[in-house]
DNA sequence: TACCTAGTTTATCAGATGATAAATAAAACC
DNA sequence: GGTTTTATTTATCATCTGATAAACTAGGTA
């Protein structure tokens, strides 16, 4: 059999600088979510089944591979659509949270994001904590605010920490089920939706119970 | 100035063998929380003011030393006082998930403590999973079986993963907290106590009112 | 004071690791 | 087919990094 792979010196595909580089950040991303930031190039690039000099054509460095990782994962993640529908007050708050997390919650919770975003936020990357203010200033300053017409409370003040933190936990327990899953790998019911949709109605009604004391 | 510490021969402190290792340990716990675990022996060694070889005097390996920092960050934190707490049907159920949380974030919602527990478990640590499960069982499930009763509901069969998770977006809200504190360096209300019982009584009261589709 | 024990340092190694330069060869062009 | 272009590899460097061995010395003991 002198034609099987291994008898053969390989072919040695040739990529369109676009493709490989497309392909390099692709496996880069998949990588360093696995062994984070210092899993080492050789062992990347042996997963791309090339040189790992070849790398560095595409990247200068490896800083500048890593923060095109970040780019990838990042950017473009705040869809602006969750904000219309966290604003739609035809529709019950429940609905609407129960619509956003079900949405966010497929455009985050996903292996490689989770992973590349905790390891990032441990390296203190400013990107990570920009990220944080855009969360809490275009996604639950405006829930707090949702929060407030659905408790029946007509406050004029901007919207306190105590107020952020108290959305923090729904949202963070939801990010948790994440955690669980993507970084613990502990056993998580299959069914999100489910878990979120009670947790998002328990608080809201709870809340509105307690809603005086807030 | 020749009497200047950068003029003189540093004096050289000897310390017994107990007490060195002690400190290495100490520094080691702040230092892997601070870098990661691929943070340099060198470095580690500079800090203490130590030479790099002498931490092999003391842990044969840097892998040996990292398994030390996971012993003391890991073992003895679940008090057994948390299970009394929480079975304790004299008090309301809001009273003792409230003290529990208040002594738990105590115990684990530490920088140190924290962190090393997030870069361990993106490591995929056994003793993480181990932990993990231990909480799962010592913990959350008394606490479901305490939510049925508190709820009204007289099942008998095991607890299921679903009421696991819906509690686990509890714990893991409050754990959050910490995480946003300690990882991400976010903005977070002093006042621990204040967001962790409006959040506790939330979830309590809103479960009550959504039990029955549970 | 001389000696000994053991805590500590200096010197050094071997392999790992990010990065560079030159050689090679597949594909494109004429 | 011959030439050019450029994607890719081989060889290699400098530094980093975990680890070891031998030399050194502070402090206790006879």
């Amino acid at each position: 059999m002198s034609t099987k792979e291994s008898d053969v010196k390989a072919p040695r595909k040739r990529l369109s600088a676009e493709n490989r580089e497309q392909k390099i950040l692709e496996e880069a991303i998949k990588f360093f979510a696995e062994k984070g930031f210092s899993g080492q190039t050789r062992e990347l690039a042996s997963r791309l089944g090339i040189s790992q000099p070849l790398l560095y054509r595409y990247f200068p460095t490896k800083r500048d591979l890593i923060e095109n990782v970040f780019e990838e994962v990042y950017m473009n993640r705040v869809n602006p659509e969750w904000l219309t529908t966290i604003k739609n007050r035809e529709r019950s708050l429940e609905d609407r949270l129960i619509e956003f997390y079900r949405s966010y919650a497929e455009a985050t919770y996903r292996y490689e994001w989770i992973r590349v975003y905790m390891f990032s936020a441990l390296m203190g990357e400013e990107l990570n904590r920009r990220y944080i203010n855009l969360v809490e200033k275009e996604l639950l300053t405006p829930i707090c605010l949702e929060l407030r017409a659905y408790c029946g409370l007509t406050r004029d003040e901007p919207v306190s920490q105590a107020e952020l933190d108290h959305i923090w936990v729904l949202h963070g327990g939801l990010f948790y089920y994440a955690i669980r899953k993507h970084i613990y790998h502990g056993p998580v019911s299959e069914d999100f939706s489910t878990v979120m949709s009670s947790a998002v109605t328990a608080m809201l009604r709870g809340t509105k119970v307690i809603s005086g004391k807030l």
